[in-house]
DNA sequence: AAACAGTTCAACCGCCCCGGG
DNA sequence: GCCCGGGGCGGTTGAACTGTT
């Protein structure tokens, strides 16, 4: 059945959209028009392609199932591990890139499966729920809460790095604040300049790995030795 | 075997951000 | 500076699946 789809976002209006769980075939069809023209453009993908998908609709079958290396099934241990302490760490109150950010830094998994996996096995494990069943009705809240307080020292971090660096510090919540408070660490000495020289390392990534002892420890085996200084304390 | 309840996860929606004109 | 459209995000939905009675 073909219906009418109203889009979110920059949706073009119009052309009817096919919609619900996508076909064998139409994957192959996605999967060949992207690998003979690449990402991007999701929104002519569909007349391109002959597709009678949205753009989104493309753009979230190839990212969160057709794109190469995706790893599905079970989650490791250590998955579920990073996942916990990543959200421990980023709380529900950072706003943006939340889960892709935590889905980052698990190859092969997706921003979405990791949503999933939550909603359906932290929250249950920790129990808050998490059934689909048991949806509230609440109204949406916006997803940012607004400016929150800085942690000073998060503050001192940013005007001594780099520009991405004080985007976190500028984005610091209550949740980032709580989190630092329990990781028992603290700062002794400013990032140096090249912090964000590192290969590996995403824009948030340096300013997460002070207050994180599981991500520091990942950054001591990556990099082979500290981009920062720091102390462990009160313990 | 059938009916119902509970769970999972792919897909969609609405909103926001950002870059280009 | 403003507008528009594409891309990206988190939240939510509902079909499909699994378990229980």
């Amino acid at each position: 059945m073909v219906v009418e789809v109203k889009q979110g976002g920059g949706e073009k209006k119009g052309q009817a959209k096919k919609r619900g769980l996508w076909k064998p075939e139409e994957d192959l069809v996605l999967r060949n028009y992207v690998e003979a023209h690449g990402e991007g453009n999701w929104a002519t993908v569909s007349a391109k392609s002959g597709l009678k998908r949205g753009g989104k609709s493309c753009r979230l079958r190839w990212k969160n199932y057709l794109r190469p290396n995706i790893k599905r099934g079970e989650m490791s241990e250590q998955e579920q591990d990073l996942i916990v302490r990543m959200h421990k760490l980023v709380g529900n109150r950072l706003g943006n890139g939340r889960w892709s950010l935590i889905a980052g830094r698990l190859p092969g998994r997706t921003d979405n499966e990791v949503k999933n996996y939550w909603n359906t096995h932290m929250n249950k494990a920790l129990g808050r729920g998490g059934s689909s069943k048991k949806r509230s009705n609440a109204k949406k809240l916006p997803r940012s809460n607004g400016p929150m307080a800085i942690n000073p020292a998060v503050v001192s971090i940013g005007e001594q790095s780099n520009q991405a660096v004080m985007a976190a510090a500028a984005d610091a919540t209550n949740a980032w604040i709580e989190a630092a408070q329990n990781m028992n660490y603290y700062i002794d000495t400013p990032v140096p300049a090249a912090a964000n020289d590192m290969a590996f390392v995403s824009d948030m990534e340096p300013f997460m790995a002070y207050f994180d002892p599981f991500l520091f420890s990942q950054t001591l085996e990556f990099g082979g030795e500290a981009p920062f200084a720091i102390n462990q304390a009160f313990i």
